[in-house]
DNA sequence: ACAATTGTTCAAATAATAATGGATTTATGC
DNA sequence: GCATAAATCCATTATTATTTGAACAATTGT
């Protein structure tokens, strides 16, 4: 296999993969193509090689900057943004846990908190509280057990471990 | 808040919450259903419940079937089909994991083996190789995490520990 | 101050995804 | 085996998400 197809197979499916991920088509093409440069990228480099519109690139950039997956350069003496991709596997990996716990676990616990405050009164509000619990208690678990994999140290545990598990 | 409020507030975002699981809106809004529901129900019920027609209801059933996040229920004398849904959350949560998996997980670990096979014969294709392998050590290590997380015993562990950590 | 270059915004167009509802198939009781 | 009820399929329609591109804003060198 020659370097373009390999190179134009992996943007497609981290592209594929994203959209599983919280982060659209494009926008995984675009942050598959800053990972495996070995320069910093303009917008017009990734118009150019994704063939997608200047609009698109700068909102998918912005997301991906917000994200934190993706780093902002300016240049002195130059007026061009340049950008550069987190390459650390596992910092990209906790970043998306981060963002995906706002988004979906954080949304669901208040969730439960909220309806839990409804009265047992008959079988079928008692057996929705049950469940509303059940859910709550592993919820929570789920966070902090995130939150573990996320703020330690595990970074560089996992890091040394895979070296040897390959 | 009332029962009837604190169902329709849960069905509605766990439907939302879904549709970042790979598990599109209705179908989590079914699954939702099921979940707080005393006993077994029809596609009539879920039609009346959610409004929404036949065929949404029986594909949804379908892919719920096939993840098995409920069950099928042939009851003898009665040609209506019902479901139930699988309600101990931990297997709910190991069966929407091992689906990902196959579903995720394992097209980039095929990907990344595939493009592996290119020569490095530059700095752009050598620093490609470097990511490809980061990733595959990555996705490997996450593949068998996973792996252990879903067969284990785990279950009963988790379960436990989550009554004293609440 | 002006021209040139780059970045940003957003309404409209397009594409992707999901839902409908009628046609068809299947299963069951009589 | 026939009538009927339920399930399934799938072409069409509706909805939602993404992309475009042109207008506008910001920045910098001269």
């Amino acid at each position: 296999m020659q370097y373009k197809e390999g190179k134009e197979k992996f943007i497609k499916t981290w592209g594929e993969l994203g959209t599983n991920w919280g982060i659209n088509k494009t926008m995984g093409q675009i942050h598959g193509l800053l990972l495996i440069s070995t320069s910093e990228v303009t917008t017009d480099d990734i118009m150019k090689e994704l063939h997608i519109s200047r609009g698109n690139v700068n909102m998918n950039l912005r997301s991906l900057v917000e994200w934190e997956l993706i780093h902002k350069i300016e240049k002195p003496g130059d007026r061009k943004d340049y950008y550069k991709a987190e390459k650390d596997i596992w910092t990209v990996f906790r970043q998306i846990i981060k963002k995906r716990k706002e988004k979906e676990l954080h949304p669901m616990i208040n969730l439960l908190e909220d309806v839990s405050a409804i009265e047992a009164k008959d079988e079928k509000s008692a057996e929705f509280l049950k469940m509303m619990n059940e859910l709550s208690l592993f919820s929570n678990k789920a966070d902090k057990t995130l939150d573990n994999l996320v703020s330690s140290r595990a970074n560089i545990l996992v890091s040394t471990y895979m070296k040897f598990t390959r």
